[in-house]
DNA sequence: CATTCTATTGACACCGATTCAATAAGGGCA
DNA sequence: TGCCCTTATTGAATCGGTGTCAATAGAATG
């Protein structure tokens, strides 16, 4: 049954009340989709009053800017590649990691890219910055070199990549029969260099 | 200025009004989100009451569903295959006719993108209807056979196509600097066999 | 234990979605 | 031509969720 609702108000510091709040937003996009969370819904989930989710968050739209920062920090931080090794294995385990990560987190994942691809620009940027956060790299050049030049067409196709690898990751998360996670795998690693194959130039 | 505000009630046939009410929305969506479309700037645009919008259309949701569906069934005219000619040549055809009815319809087509991609399953199925109209002819058989075998992995591999395609095309007409109308084209026709290749087995 | 700072509340104003009984356009019939 | 009758259309009332703000009460400090 869990507690009793609240009867006596919990006094907390800014930095955790915060946190908490984003943190339960943040689960309950496992639930719902990123509208469906309204203040109503996270101040009772959380037992606090509506008026205090708008004393830490303005409106509505910078709540659940906040919530989807934290959601992408989340993805950035469990797909971050091994600091050393060669730059294409290193591209693999992040792509790895970034599979697994979507199979587990499937509906929080889900809600996470509808809310971005449904919202404002601003949303739409911080999700960006976590695509960016995954293929960047392969433009940096270290020690080894960099992997593909760096041209317009080449940003283009990189970034043409990366949406078909989140729509192959969706879509087989969602009807994994027929291809493998190592077959998806494969696909997934192996179109990066046969896109790069056709641009022009 | 245009007319006044509307005087006199006019009384058209549900067919005209709500032919009428489909083509308004679809076409104020080159202006607002999906979500911006509110029933109130609706009804202000068409010179009707908000209980008219009720009376063809149960709600909100089912209005906006209506009006995605008919800037869905305009995309799909718009790059229709051509009836003969080589099966790599129609869809060549069919993309170069996507790739300028984006470019055209920019607005409205980010607009139907976003709301199909943020909205609930009823959208985003028929938004999906209009993808496959695009792709799923290389998979039909016909005098000159099969193009693509059809397999689970090659379905996801087109899918994937699919939203690289997308991805690449709005991108691109975001910025087109660096990179031609051909050019775009030649990545995107490329990209298809060159991703077949990818599939395992 | 009193004081003070500020995290927290609850009641209220407001806007858009939704309902429904009342209204009137306009085609048909005498 | 003028009445009638169907039904397209309206507008007022309701409801649920957002956003505001002065009032309330933890808890740390002296």
């Amino acid at each position: 049954m869990g507690c009793v609702t609240a009867t006596t108000r919990v006094r907390l510091s800014p930095e955790e009340r915060r946190s908490q709040l984003l943190d339960l937003g943040v689960r309950l996009l496992a639930t719902r989709s990123l509208d469906e969370l309204s203040i109503d819904v996270l101040a009772e989930e959380a037992g606090i009053s509506r008026g205090l989710l708008y004393h830490y968050f303005g409106n509505k739209h910078v709540f659940h800017e906040a919530v989807v920062r934290r959601a992408a920090d989340d993805l950035i931080a469990q797909t971050a590649p091994p600091a050393s090794g060669e730059p294409l294995e290193r591209l693999l385990t992040s792509v790895t990691a970034y599979v697994d990560y979507v199979v587990t987190n499937y509906e929080g994942y889900l809600s996470l890219v509808k809310g971005a691809a449904g919202g404002n620009d601003t949303l739409r940027e911080i999700y960006d910055e976590a695509r960016s956060a995954l293929t960047d790299r392969v433009f940096r050049e270290d020690a080894q070199g960099t992997i593909i030049t760096d041209t317009p067409a080449a940003r283009l196709v990189v970034r043409g990549w990366a949406a078909m690898t989140e729509e192959l990751v969706i879509t087989w998360r969602a009807d994994p029969s027929g291809v493998s996670r190592e077959e998806l795998l494969e696909i997934i690693a192996a179109s990066l260099p046969a896109l790069v194959g056709v641009i022009p130039g």
